[in-house]
DNA sequence: ATCAGATATAGATATTTATCTATAACTAAC
DNA sequence: GTTAGTTATAGATAAATATCTATATCTGAT
């Protein structure tokens, strides 16, 4: 048998052919003329190099050898039937995966993004890297994910980007710090506090120390800690004070003192990215259109920015 | 997915690529040149109309749609090699069908052959057909079988037949007659009896007709019977005498006489016979190897007489 | 005896396929 | 920064394939 001879086309006429109980009725079905089905089965007879049909009395009659590749070809197409439904499901965005990377500050916020769609399409896997700024751009660099989460998106001509939530930044005190019950302070009054910052690169950092720059304000004291949760903890049990993005802290957390600071408003946006050079999963696609539809509806209307209709998912 | 613009090279060389990891290397194990399969595997990729193979960082990455695809290709490839499996066995004479149609007395005889072949070849199918010849040769017509056993076999072009065994003819009597016990009778000692024959057309009737009309004799009563069982039953019991094989009559059966009648030897001979215009089984090309070569194993030197040699077996 | 319907064969053709060579572009390693 | 090893692309060609039309042959029914 020389399967290199044989077409898939050759099969379905065959199998027709096997149906139907004749190659005239055959031709007609899938449109052909007879010799033409004629001449398929004779080229498929020579590619088995056994007889498959033989006339009989005038009737075509299945030889063993016929028979056989008869079921042979029902399993075969089967399989092929079974992996184009899960083509189906990939193209849908039902099955596959979707690789996520984020920065740090967004594992607060994301989940409740993904919990939902998990939900909707139990099939698609999710993994989720999570690393500081650094980790994450690297990872970008040779497009290891799907999706990225910025707050400072790469610009990068093969990258796409698109903002859908407000990340407001706010400073922090211990509960008995001086400045605790202050109505209203101005960022030189902070100076004088020891900061507890986030390693070198960190979206949080980059925002707050140009703005320091651009006010040509310099920091007396300083220390970097390695997590927004490391830096809440100090901050409560009175290390120093911080600026942190208003998702790290939640809204009933009483172990530390937000400052109402009048003339500071620092804040960025988070962004979804997606390199164009890189092919795009359809889950990931997927999750995109979803979190379009969805990103009021999860993480509320207060600080969404909704601009993910500026991708191109197609 | 367009099964028709996939080959099962296009296949082939998809999985090679999948296992090896690499398109230069899978050229140089095929025989091809680099081109060729990169050409392959964006061909494939068009027809599934999805990326199986991605290129990141210098790696070939098999996606989740390709990784799919080389599992229906292993189990499409399974089914193909236990078809080949299945031709091997067929081709080799250890699997199929092969059907034979026999005359009655042939019953007797066959057997003994089959059994042997059978055991050595249990998933050989050997439907056996018995009937006069007159049902036999109506088969015989229609090219229902594969293998028919005659002693007069039918003379067509289309049909080819060797002989394979002796088949002498003998008159029995009842163990009270007349002729009992006589050494030596003439043929025309027998005329005044009633003679127990098989229907028109038997082989062994028209045998011992054509010898009482070239001797210009003529029988004075006869009965017809529809069976050589029945025959001998009959005679026994002293209805007649009659004219049987040998091979009906077992040696150890003294419920008759077989007379010495020493001026006429009535014999003919079994032919095995088949059709030329009509595909023959391996199974029964391998039955008649087979018989060729153990035919006086089971049938005896007595009768034998092999000229299966001159079957053409190819 | 003719007809209708089946299969088989021959001859023709446009399309598709498998394959090559040559070349480009990228990257890791030396 | 040259080299060796990857994959990708373009262009060319010979072979194979899918078809067709026309025709032959057979058989069963009218």
């Amino acid at each position: 048998m020389d399967l290199r001879h044989i077409s898939f086309r050759l099969l379905e006429v065959f199998m027709s052919v096997v149906k139907t109980g004749s190659i005239s009725e055959t031709a007609r079905r899938l449109h052909l003329t007879q010799p033409t089905v004629s001449l398929q089965i004779k080229r498929l007879q020579e590619a088995v190099g056994e007889p498959l049909l033989l006339m009989q009395q005038q009737k075509l009659h299945v030889t063993d050898a016929g028979l056989e590749l008869f079921k042979t070809c029902q399993q075969v197409f089967g399989h092929f039937d079974d992996y184009q439904d899960f083509l189906t499901e990939l193209n849908g965005g039902a099955r596959g995966r979707c690789k996520i990377a984020m920065v740090n500050t967004a594992q607060y916020i994301l989940p409740k993004l993904l919990g939902p769609y998990s939900n909707l399409h139990p099939h698609v896997e999710l993994p989720l890297e999570i690393g500081n700024r650094a980790e994450v751009l690297d990872r970008f660099e040779r497009g290891e994910d799907d999706i990225y989460v910025f707050s400072h998106p790469p610009s990068l001509e093969s990258a796409q980007a698109a903002r859908f939530l407000h990340n407001p930044l706010e400073f922090i005190v211990p509960l008995n710090h001086p400045l605790a019950h202050v109505k209203a302070v101005k960022l030189t009054d902070l100076m004088q506090y020891r900061f507890l910052l986030r390693e070198n690169g960190s979206a949080t950092r980059m925002l707050f120390e140009s703005e320091l720059q651009s006010r040509g304000l310099v920091l007396s004291d300083s220390v970097q800690m390695a997590s927004n949760e490391a830096i809440r903890v100090a901050v409560a049990s009175g290390m120093g004070i911080a600026v942190l993005s208003r998702h790290v802290l939640a809204t009933d957390d009483t172990s530390f003192k937000i400052l109402n600071v009048t003339d500071t408003h620092l804040a960025s946006h988070w962004y979804f990215v997606m390199r164009t050079d890189r092919h795009i999963s359809h889950a990931a696609r997927n999750f995109l259109k979803f979190a379009q539809q969805h990103v009021e509806q999860y993480l509320g209307t207060q600080w969404v920015r909704n601009e993910l209709h500026n991708l191109d998912l197609n």
